[in-house]
DNA sequence: AACTTGATTCGATAGATGTCAAGATAGGTG
DNA sequence: CACCTATCTTGACATCTATCGAATCAAGTT
C-alpha cells in the first residue's frame, strides 16, 4: 500500500505531455517506454482489450484463456507483464483471479500520443 | 507509391476502435502490436518525440544523433524500426536525411488507448 | 486429510533485439 | 576524379523474450 502510493507519485511526477508538444526527456522516456513495450505483443494487447472492454469492468483469467492458442502459463506470463507495467490489476476471489484495467494509466499513454498543433 | 497506398488501405480497413469499447480481434491486435512495440524502447520514444515536436515539422538525423549516448548505427537502426512501423517518414535532401512524424498513425494509436465509458 | 480445479512460478530453449565496429552508399567539394 | 561528411547496412555478440511442460500454490469439495 505504501508501495502503491509511491508508484502513483512517481507517475504523477514524471508523466507526461503529448509527444508532439515537447520532446520527452530521458527520465520520461524511460518511464513510458516499458508501458508501450507491454502493449507491443499481440497476445497482451488482445488480453488488455478483453479486460478493458469487459461489461463487468473485470474479467476472470478462466474466461480469458480459452480465447488464445497459447498455454495457460504463457497467458499468466503476459498478464504479469501487463500487471508490472501498471496497466491492469488482479484480485483473487476464491478459486478465480479477476483482472481490471487501470484506466488512468491507459489515458496517460493516450495523452502522450495525442495530436496537438505544432508550431 | 503503390506500396504506400496499400499500406494506407490496410490501416484503414483494420484499425481500430478504442480498446475499452470492444475487444480487438486477432488481426487488429497483430496489426497494432508492432506499432506499440516500436514505441517500447526509450531511445526510440525520445527520437520520436524529438521529431514530432520539432518546430520545423521535421528533423535532421544530424541534429538527433548528438542527443544520445548510443552510436550512429544504433540511431539509424531505431529510426528504421520507427519507419517500418509507419510512425515516421524519412526524406533525403542532399547530404542530410530529414524525418517527419506520421501524425495520423500516432492519432490512431492514441484513439485505441482513449478512455471510453464502459457498460 | 486427500482430491480437484484454477492460476502462478520454475527451468529450459529457440528466436528476437539492442548494441557496436567495420564496411558500403549517397551526395557534396576541391 | 579523389576526398570528405552524413547516413545506412552488415556481421557479430550478449541479452532479453515468448513459449512450453513440470512443479507448486491457493482454495474449494468430498
Amino acid at each position: 500500500m505504501t508501495k502503491e502510493l509511491e508508484l502513483t507519485d512517481v507517475s504523477a511526477a514524471v508523466c507526461c505531455e503529448p509527444l508532439a508538444d515537447t520532446a520527452l526527456d530521458v527520465a520520461q522516456s524511460e518511464f513510458l517506454a516499458p508501458k508501450f513495450k507491454a502493449l507491443g505483443d499481440p497476445v497482451r494487447l488482445r488480453l488488455l482489450s478483453m479486460i478493458a472492454s469487459a461489461p463487468a469492468g473485470e474479467m476472470c483469467v478462466c474466461d480469458l484463456t480459452p480465447g488464445f492458442d497459447v498455454s495457460g502459463p504463457t497467458i499468466s506470463h503476459h498478464l504479469k507483464v501487463l500487471r508490472e507495467a501498471g496497466l491492469i490489476v488482479g484480485e483473487r476471489r476464491g478459486t478465480w483471479v479477476y483482472y481490471r484495467p487501470v484506466r488512468e494509466r491507459l489515458s496517460e499513454l493516450a495523452k502522450v500520443l495525442e495530436a496537438t498543433q505544432p508550431a
